[in-house]
DNA sequence: TGTAAACTACGAAGAGTTTCGTTGACAGCT
DNA sequence: AGCTGTCAACGAAACTCTTCGTAGTTTACA
């Protein structure tokens, strides 16, 4: 089982995507709001030869659409970062998160359910 | 304030160096117990050319120590998977981390309290 | 003194990423 | 038909990262 690990210009083109839905390089380069129309085609292309999107050719501007999962994407880059940064301890890596980025108080209290629910499958 | 964004392969360095402490490339080289002396040695200079490792030349061996902090760097690296993979929102973050990787409960109870402290400090 | 081992230094090769210029096809309009 | 704008496709160029071959220096020691 291979980790996915998009560039980070392909992360830019897949959160347009997941954000979108499917997909014209148009409205994704418009979406960026940055950058050459070029440069966004050539990614997306290469993101369609890796087969992290699919393409439907059917029309003249081919409609892309994200083939993969945000949710397992972002899992990936966990596990990537878990790795080479924080040397497989998420408890450091969370730390880190909560020190740099004030969460909503909303936010900390499902923060808190997870952990409880979590808790809960050991002991 | 520019963000320092280390290498795969410079991160390996300075988590040898981190561990090690004031260290020559041999011992860190097998330290990290993999690939070519040479490349140790180039990714040393290289770090010491950017100034992420002070070396001291006194010895013939050099000796390299990190001139940077572990933590400072971790939370650059928070801040970039932030920002590519999670459009900011660290509970999202931890929530894939706490689905990827299993923490002991000693962990899952410090971690509940840097909540609890979070939390007083907002409403 | 001669030789081997350990070390730094240099640079080139190869892969991967990003940017963008150019080309050719197609569609709409006058 | 001719003009204009939009599009996909291709490839070259610049850049970064990693690897490793080669060279030259220093140290240890027989």
């Amino acid at each position: 089982m291979t980790r996915i690990r998009p560039t980070p210009g392909e992360w830019e083109i897949l959160q347009a995507l997941w954000k979108l839905g499917p997909a014209t390089v148009r409205a994704v380069h418009e979406e960026i709001g940055a950058g050459h129309y070029n440069t966004t085609l050539k990614l997306m292309q290469i993101l369609a030869e890796k087969g992290l999107v699919v393409r439907d050719e059917e029309a003249r501007a081919h409609v892309y659409k994200a083939a993969v999962g945000r949710e397992a994407l972002q899992g990936d880059a966990v596990e990537d970062v878990l790795e080479r940064v924080f040397g497989g301890s998420a408890a450091e890596l969370m730390q880190r998160a909560l020190e740099r980025r004030k969460l909503k108080k909303r936010e900390l209290e499902e923060l808190r359910r997870m952990i409880d629910s979590f808790e809960g499958k050991k002991s």
